[in-house]
DNA sequence: AGCACGCCGACT
DNA sequence: GTCGGCGTGCTC
């Protein structure tokens, strides 16, 4: 077995594939599948993971393998196996699958070098570029004096040559530490012999004498309120030593959680979980959808569950969308078990998460909470994952690969075979209607654990308000709401929508748009630095004072940004104490915490945010919630609009009232008949599950069908669409006569950064070969799309239609 | 992807 | 001659 397969780092198609490489004998008996390995590629060195170890190769001549750069496999099999799955199930590359996978800490970094060999003198202008030195960064050759012949010259003559270099960019972190460097008895007589004068030295040599271990350097400093030379004096007298240790980052502080014990369920909770519960003990598969009303305690089920499989030794994943957004959501899991919880989350910082990682990696922990990629924790006694608000978009991966985190974790469920649960207050219809066929095992909870009804909601009709005179974007109904809450020292919630957000520029006089010259965009009005700046591509260029068409002054901003919000809250009710969360305030790490907490301190009366407000927020003092515009994004060229709206509503509802105080929940809306809005004010998913179902058949959309979405790019306008139409020609001729292909039609942002966006969709209900297909058919482009720099991507599983 | 190699036109 | 640009094929 002294062959290793490795997919090596070279994201490329026509590289998908196991290289074979021959391991050395000093490697034979430590290497394993599921290791990093650097491995040489044609004149590079690379990066590499080992899949698999053979007797023999089909090759002639391997190479060797030049080192291993793990200990113990980053991969286990199961995960080997995950990420082969996951490549070949979302037409992705088997290299992007494993790195999806792993901290980014553990991607490669390469150098490439020029290295100095002979002292022999060599060309002037080489001399200059080295200038003393025996290696040199690569990339400087172009900004030096010489010429890149000369270059090839030196090579030659092997005066010098091209270095390839492999770094990890692993750092572990490091803390100072002191510790005596002899018995005790040895010490005391040390001191006996000090200096009267040293003072601070005694003092320590005291301590030490007392306490015969090692302590942290900056704590002994403070200690003794003295510096580093005071240690240092110790160190050269041969008392004490010095050394470093390694330590983890631990973002959160463990001691600081309240620790909770289980709750008493109510009944329905306890019908839920019994299932679950059997699951577990019978190491038994199957999936969950666990559908509860807000405030139905479906977390405290999650928790007793996870306390049942750790008493069984195994381990659980819980997946929450975006973790950082609900801080409340972490002080749960660490409340009820504490130090044995590992987080994932996007605000860590890379060096952060790589220690959270380790610590399941090392299995010093059994649960781990977090963001979609925390569903590949390399655990390998898995009793339960858990998705939490399982309808959360956010699961899928919008980049290559493109997969969604609910598949994954039903994979994982299977090969461990333990129970997945999704929950959710509004499921999405796809696992709603598997739960009606069976396929999931459906678990319900209608009531709220504090027995409050859930609060009412009021439909406001903006065009009534506007047709009475106000133009204004608070009906009088929410101005009035609030003011009274202000009044009586309660607060209140406004939201948003993110579609609401962007501001664009329009002339009043000639209807002329700003929009980004490199993509068929509007440009986004930024009051901060007078800017006007593109989403797609970060192309920003200063506010004109003249409409560039007509060159009126009257050129002005529109839309409804949560700045112009905010100024036109504090001109409409100008007591009002208004927080503002959006992406703008919430850039800095933990200033997305700093203000919940004062909020939460009552430093504010109202929240005013974008989406991010209507997830996972508890605050008792929240009596009113305000939507600002219901039906932003119900007009989207997007199926799912209605589903998305409902979701929304029916979160946010659930903000207001949680506590001893009656909740209210005003929302604002241009087409209040919709049908979206209306279920989601009486709280009908059922409701709207049946309705919706109806317009999905009707249209032939999910989950009636399945979708393949493939978007093809090229700076010619002409290319990407006749590129579009060749692909959608062949695959009329390979699909079922049942499949239907639309398109090509131009993406909904038909241009990004000067590409032309070209897309064609496929609606199938059965294709077991579809991905062969696909495949078959992209890959007749890869000289295109090498030679013409055309891109194609496919999404097995579209969510966002752009 | 990233590299070498080879062909070719342009330039000292 | 020789420099440097670009197209092509290969990487165990």
């Amino acid at each position: 077995m002294n062959v290793a397969k490795v997919i090596v780092d070279v994201p490329a198609s026509s590289i998908n594939q196991t290289f074979d490489y021959s391991i050395p004998e000093r490697f034979r008996e430590m290497l394993k599948p599921g290791m990093r390995v650097i491995v040489p590629f044609g004149p590079r060195k690379i990066m590499g993971y080992v899949v698999d170890r053979v007797g023999e190769s089909s090759f002639n001549n391997l190479k060797e393998i030049n080192d291993i750069l793990d200990i113990t496999p980053v991969l286990t099999p199961e995960l080997l196996d995950l990420g082969k799955w996951l490549a070949e199930d979302t037409l992705s590359l088997y290299i992007t699958a494993f790195q999806a996978m792993l901290p980014q800490v553990l991607k490669a970094n390469y150098k490439k070098e020029l290295e100095r060999l002979s002292n022999d003198s060599l060309s002037e202008e080489l001399e200059a570029f080295f200038a003393d030195r025996d290696h040199v960064a690569y990339d400087e050759l172009e900004n030096a004096m010489v010429s890149f012949s000369q270059v090839q010259k030196a090579i030659q003559n092997g005066d010098i040559a091209v270095r390839y270099l492999v770094k990890s960019r692993v750092t572990k972190k490091h803390v100072a530490f002191v510790k005596p460097a002899m018995e005790p008895h040895l010490l005391a007589e040390a001191l006996e012999d000090m200096s009267g004068r040293a003072r601070k030295q005694k003092e320590i040599l005291d301590y030490f004498i007392d306490q015969n271990e090692e302590i942290e350097l900056n704590k002994l400093l403070k200690k003794f309120e003295t510096t580093r030379s005071t240690i240092n004096a110790l160190q050269a007298k041969g008392f004490l030593v010095l050394f470093k240790k390694e330590i983890y980052r631990n973002p959160y502080n463990d001691d600081a959680f309240e620790q909770t014990t289980a709750l008493e369920l109510t009944d329905e909770q306890r019908e839920a979980i019994e299932p679950i519960k059997q699951h577990i003990n019978d190491t038994e598969h199957d999936v969950f959808l666990l559908h509860g009303v807000t405030g139905s305690g479906k977390t405290e089920i999650y928790l007793q569950a996870i306390q049942d499989v750790i008493d069984k030794g195994e381990e659980a994943i819980v997946l929450v969308p975006e973790i950082s957004l609900t801080p409340q959501m972490v002080r749960r899991f660490k409340g009820r078990f504490g130090s044995n919880v590992a987080v994932l989350h996007s605000a860590l910082s890379y060096g952060e998460k790589y220690d959270e990682w380790r610590r399941i990696h090392r299995k010093e922990v059994q649960v781990v909470v977090g963001a979609r990629s925390a569903v590949f924790a390399p655990f390998e006694n898995i009793g339960i994952i858990i998705i939490d608000e399982e309808h959360e978009n956010s699961y899928k991966q919008e980049d290559q690969p493109r997969y969604h985190a609910r598949d994954a974790a039903i994979r994982r469920g299977e090969n461990h075979q333990c129970p997945v649960i999704l929950g959710s207050a509004t499921p999405t219809l796809e696992s709603y209607a598997r739960a009606q066929k069976d396929v999931y095992k459906l678990a319900v909870l209608t009531k709220r654990t504090n027995e409050k009804a859930m609060p009412e909601v009021d439909i406001v009709d903006m065009r009534e308000e506007l047709h009475s005179g106000n133009r204004t974007m608070f009906s009088r109904r929410l101005k009035e709401n609030i003011e009274q809450r202000i009044r009586r020292g309660e607060q209140a919630v406004l939201l948003l929508n993110r579609r609401g957000y962007s501001t664009f520029v329009m002339c009043r006089d000639c209807g002329h748009v700003k929009e980004c010259p490199h993509c068929d965009i509007a440009l986004t009005y930024h009051k901060r630095h007078n800017q006007l700046k593109c989403h797609y591509c970060s192309y920003e260029e200063p506010m004109p004072m003249y409409c560039p068409s007509c060159s009126s002054d009257l050129i002005r901003f529109f839309g409804t940004g949560t700045q112009r919000i905010e100024e036109a809250l504090s001109q409409l009710i100008p007591e009002a104490r208004v927080l503002r969360m959006d992406v703008d305030t919430t850039r800095r790490k933990g200033s997305h915490e700093k203000l919940l907490n004062q909020f939460a301190n009552k430093e504010a009366d109202i929240l005013l945010g974008t989406q991010m407000i209507a997830k996972g927020l508890d605050f008792e003092n929240v009596t009113l919630v305000g939507v600002l515009t219901a039906d932003s994004m119900l007009h989207l060229p997007d199926f799912r609009s209605g589903e998305k709206t409902f979701q929304l509503l029916t979160q946010v509802s659930g903000r207001a009232g949680r506590h001893e105080l009656p909740g209210e929940v005003i929302v604002q809306t241009y087409t209040p008949e919709h049908y979206s809005i209306e279920l989601a004010s009486r709280y009908e998913y059922l409701q709207f599950y049946k309705q919706e179902m109806q317009m999905r058949k009707k249209f032939q959309y999910p989950p009636f069908v399945f979708l393949a979405l493939i978007t093809v790019s090229h700076q010619n306008h002409v290319t990407a669409v006749q590129s579009t139409q060749e692909i959608v020609k062949r695959l009329w001729t390979l699909l079922q006569s049942e499949s239907v292909i639309l398109g090509p039609t131009p993406s909904p942002i038909a241009r990004v950064k000067d590409r032309y966006r070209y897309q064609c969709m496929i609606k199938y209900k059965h294709e077991p070969e579809l991905r062969t297909l696909i495949n078959q058919v992209v890959r007749q482009f890869d000289d295109e799309v090498r030679k013409n720099d055309l891109q194609i991507s496919v999404d097995m599983q579209p969510y966002q239609l752009m």
